[in-house]
DNA sequence: TACCTAAAATAACTCGATTTAGCATTTATT
DNA sequence: AATAAATGCTAAATCGAGTTATTTTAGGTA
């Protein structure tokens, strides 16, 4: 293994200073007065041998690493996985490579994923977060480091997020439904109590309350296993058979509810009617096509990324965060009459 | 910003050296013969102020950073994802870290990514290896680098790897297809040169000319834009009416198949059959669900893991490299008659 | 008391870069 | 000619650890 070139061996070679090479491959050549002569042997040498400065000990002395630190929920949901990829390719474009890890929306998780970054001298955090990390993202934010969140928010925190009009989303889609005829209306949604979920079910009560229509919400935690996800959706669906219209919470809801509803041999939307918050590849290839409140997604990643690759250039710390919120696209197929 | 405490702020508050400091948190006391009383005292202080290494530092200096460079094709390809994620809680529970990019299965920018991770001084390698990146990969391996591939292999290059009988899955399939009764049976794939694609197409030839059937291939270019993969599909499928089967080489283009499908308004199964490399939900929620080859997405995840944190531990450097090949499962559903 | 040895701790070097402060020359100014 | 300023470059300190080689201390022995 032939062991790796220094900026010591390449000063050695051309008989100068390490510092001087440093000076010439930082780009400060002008700024310290270096030759244009010794500057263009320098860069052709460094280019023959195809020196790489060592990052490690860049970072190690600079405190950057141009590394990005992504949390997300979930890398395996589609909706996460899309959009890291589109973040990943800006940060790329940009110089940064991201660093990621999925946090199950387990606190404890998170925390060690948060202090395993800043261990790491990770430049930046775009976090999707779960409930009780208040202290943790402020205490990132007091120390000066860029935090974008997105897909939720964190109430007590001041800090750039990115998220959609959840409350309108679900609220325009339950008057959808309810405009169609639909009086039975489910809402079935994860069990927290995150900005996100808390605001779905808020404009879904809004809608019903102001139809007078009486709510129906079932609640069920979230498990990575399939069963435990479904049960409690089959077990709601026959304690409450007028149901005649379903909005499902997420993507993760819609596709278990769906394989309810495939089991329960119920048709759609004959027997039942059908909106899931979300929208992907699932929902449209499905028989009857179900109606989505779709996500801008290329929109949510590019102003994530956008905001923090702002926050990372301008090193004066504007005291002014920004908050995002992107308006969704309610997508009507044929899951309803 | 409290800056954060080292090393010697720890040695300098108990008015001993960093040594002795350094040796006590590294588990070597007993060997250095250093107190019991001190051990305590050092380990108590430092737990009391939560000092945290640098890993940065450490790693400048051992050459080791307790992380994986992790490069699949595309992460927002749920096959990949799936794997990414289970790989990754694996990674977590042993104390390693993931960093992870998307090759595209572009060749220079997989060697870029590399170079990077080097750079990194990234432990070991987990690749889903795009064409042309031979060298890249033996010149990990010769310095003694543990790079596990998964998906497909390299066939000059000696390397674990961990992949699936890709052809035997396809002739299967295809026998299938023909005892079914169909005749006409096309086979659409990816346009390249991969261990996988290849053995792929080879299966579904074997199946076909043992038969004395007419193959019919369409090989697409692979895009991210939907339509620049469809049209060619469709056209193919217009160029070929008597077409009445179709084995779709992976799951993207099985979408792609799907959505095509249901724009000619051919009905699954009457009009055609179909099935499709890679399972996923879609397919089983699609109407009709679709047939599809399944493969061990768990058991792939776990051996690719299990072999590459065994070389990781194992410092010596067992020569005999190992190949995993996995069996899939045709699960069979109604896309066909 | 002087000497030796094992135990306990440390000074100094290293990893590979950046950065600060400063040293020779040469050129310009008075 | 003496001094100041500009030019071109570099020695040494630094980041925060791990590691090697060495010193100090305590206790036992002759």
């Amino acid at each position: 293994m032939k062991k790796k070139l220094s900026i010591v061996d390449i000063a050695n070679s051309l008989n100068i200073s390490k510092t001087t090479v440093s000076f010439i491959l930082n780009g400060r050549a002008r700024e310290k007065r270096i030759s244009e002569e010794l500057v263009e042997r320098v860069l052709k040498y460094v280019k023959e041998v195809g020196y790489k400065p060592n990052s490690l000990a860049k970072s190690l002395r600079t405190g950057k690493s141009n590394i990005i630190g992504l949390l997300v929920q979930d890398i395996s949901n589609n909706f996460f996985a899309t959009i890291a990829r589109q973040i990943e390719d800006r940060a790329y474009k940009n110089g940064y490579k991201i660093i990621y890890s999925s946090t199950d929306n387990d606190t404890q998780k998170t925390q060690e994923l948060i202090a395993m970054f800043r261990d790491r001298h990770v430049d930046g955090y775009i976090i999707v977060p779960p409930e009780g990390i208040e202290e943790d993202i402020s205490s990132l934010i007091k120390d000066g480091l860029p935090v974008v969140l997105f897909d939720r928010y964190l109430p007590g925190v001041e800090t750039d997020y990115v998220v959609v009009d959840n409350l309108f989303s679900t609220y325009n889609a339950t008057r959808y439904l309810i405009d169609k005829g639909y009086k039975n209306i489910a809402f079935i949604s994860f069990n927290n109590q995150q900005t996100q979920m808390a605001d779905r079910l808020s404009g879904y009560n809004k809608a019903m309350t102001q139809s007078k229509l009486t709510t129906s919400i079932k609640e069920v935690d979230f498990y990575q296993d399939e069963k435990l996800m479904t049960e409690p959706i089959m077990a709601f669906l026959n304690e409450h058979p007028e149901t005649d219209a379903i909005l499902f919470g997420n993507n993760h809801l819609g596709t278990c509810g769906l394989k309810v509803l495939k089991k329960l041999d119920k048709k759609v939307p004959e027997d039942i009617a059908l909106i899931c918050f979300d929208d992907y590849e699932v929902f449209e290839l499905c028989n009857p096509p179900l109606t989505a409140i779709a996500q801008p997604i290329d929109a949510i990643a590019d102003k994530v990324i956008t905001l923090l690759l702002n926050r990372l250039n301008t090193s004066v710390e504007n005291g002014v965060k920004q908050q995002v919120i992107l308006t969704t696209d309610l997508r009507i197929r044929k899951s309803t009459k």
